[in-house]
RNA sequence: GGAGGCGUCGCCUAGUCUGGUCUAUGGCGCCCGCCUGCUAAGCGGGUUUGGGGCUACAACCCCAUCGAGGGUUCAAAUCCCUCCGCCUCCGCCA
């Protein structure tokens, strides 16, 4: 939710926002007039109400010792008020109601400096080390699923038959290659003084809505049937909630949280993209970085997230570019959003591996969460960044460091992870 | 799943049977001040959150807020209903 007193002061900024994303503005005007009938409704109701809490003492003073017609009386005007403050309380909450439908459905103000437009309108920010030059080296390179199936470490045709398409086992040294990746990446956030979570990866429709996962992107959310329940596609959703309804001492920001959890996604909207392997799937695991901070920190913690998630792939020696995502691709709670897309050989190009977003107070606001300060309360700001996804980043590793034969490379920071492996061997031809 | 108990302004707590003087009691903690070689003790005051009015986003006034929502009533922390959460016991279970 953005600030309210934004909308109400500065609307033109709040409609030039929406013409950044490619939205139309006419919600801006239905807020605008939603405030002020909501805040006449108030008033309306106050006054009522505050009479009526006057007759009450006037009838509680009279019922001892005063006369039995001036209680007849007070009660009788009292009935017929006690009427209209119900409804007008009853009006007051539909005016409401309608104000906060209309200020959910406006998305976060996107930076100034996220570039305009949709999801191909991104800015190159870096590109850090250069794709290898298969040609040179004098062969074709494999892709991960495939180089999955020789090493014995990815099986989708299992995966297919057990639970549908989307769906993969990791086996033997794919499964290693996982629990080596979360361990690399839990060591690494808490050596930056993160704390460890495993939250639930299940949550209640509050948790949902108040990221933002409930609005345009409700399709691609698995929601449990007959449960009022839904699981979650990132754990930055529970994170999030996590501190829901608190009010946190300012001095204890920030808060900084990796979660591992499993992240389930219809992909909806992704028919045919992305079909072979383990690129795009429907469950997949995930460490992810959350962070508490003030609003006045956010932008340079956004640096740090973007930060730690370039060290991870450094250590992985991955080539990646860094890219300012296009307002109209930000997502709803997002302010400004970086994504690091590393190069997968067999596509010969960038894909997402990692995303941080700045999500302001938004986020906050939604879930009730402000901290305590100097100058009272405030909502606080929320971050969350990827440290890693596990199946995008064994698709990287395989296909960035394979060999003619088949085998794979090991990244010199993933080896101890590996009980000190090397090499990663065909099992299989 | 069955039975019972409980949920009060940071924490603990009084109030709920018997609806109105509850503008929610007291303690702890915290903040400000006084006193005081220092500290402690003592004394005085303050201390939920959200919203609205008016405005300098101050002060002030008002409304809501006793787990959440609904109901009864002129009036609800208090009575009734539904839901949520916690605790105890039983059953089941990784």
């Amino acid at each position: 939710m953005i600030d309210p007193r934004v909308l109400r002061d500065d609307p033109d900024r709040v409609r030039a926002a929406q013409a950044k994303r490619g939205l139309a503005d006419d919600v801006v005007d239905r807020a605008l007039s939603a405030d002020e009938s909501r805040r006449k409704a108030i008033v309306e109701f106050e006054a009522k109400r505050g009479e009526q809490k006057r007759l009450g003492k006037l009838i509680a003073a009279s019922g001892k010792g005063g006369d039995a017609d001036e209680k007849q009386a007070l009660l009788a005007q009292t009935k017929a008020l006690a009427v209209e403050v119900k409804a007008a309380e009853a009006a007051q909450n539909e005016a409401a109601e309608e104000w906060q439908a209309a200020l959910l459905a406006i998305p976060n103000l996107a930076a100034d400096e996220a570039p305009a437009g949709g999801e191909d309108n991104f800015a190159v920010l870096e590109t850090i080390g250069s794709p290898r030059d298969f040609a040179t080296e004098g062969f074709e390179p494999r892709d991960h699923l495939e180089l999955g199936r020789m090493l014995g470490a990815i099986d989708v045709e299992r995966g297919a038959k057990v639970s549908g398409s989307r769906f993969y086992f990791l086996v033997g040294i794919g499964a290693q290659l996982e629990r080596a990746l979360v361990n690399m990446a839990m060591d690494q956030a808490r050596e930056a003084g993160f704390t460890e979570v495993i939250p639930p990866s299940m949550v209640k429709p509050h948790a949902m809505e108040g990221t933002g996962f409930l609005g345009q992107a409700a399709d691609d959310v698995y929601r449990l049937e007959g449960q009022d329940m839904y699981l979650v596609g990132t754990s930055e959703v529970p994170m999030a909630a996590f501190h829901s309804d608190e009010i946190l001492d300012a001095g204890s920001l920030p808060l900084r949280y990796a979660a591992f959890s499993p992240c389930f996604r219809k992909e909806a909207g992704s028919h045919g993209k992305d079909t072979r392997g383990i690129f795009r799937v429907h469950w997949f695991d995930k460490v992810e970085m959350f962070v508490y901070t003030t609003p006045e920190e956010a932008e340079a913690e956004h640096q740090r997230l973007l930060g730690w998630e370039k060290q991870f792939l450094d250590n992985l020696e991955l080539a990646y570019q860094v890219i300012d995502t296009a307002a109209g691709d930000l997502g709803l709670s997002a302010k400004r959003k970086f994504d690091c897309e590393a190069w997968i050989p067999s596509q010969g190009k960038y894909r997402e591996l990692t995303s941080t977003s700045n999500c302001t107070e938004f986020q906050a606001r939604r879930l009730d969460i402000r901290s305590r300060g100097e100058s009272g309360t405030a909502p606080v700001a929320t971050l969350n960044g990827t440290l890693c996804a596990i199946p995008r980043t064994i698709v990287a590793i395989l296909e960035t460091h394979q060999q003619a034969d088949g085998s794979v490379r090991v990244p010199k920071a993933l080896q101890p992870y590996l009980g000190g492996r090397e090499l990663l061997e065909p099992t299989v031809g």
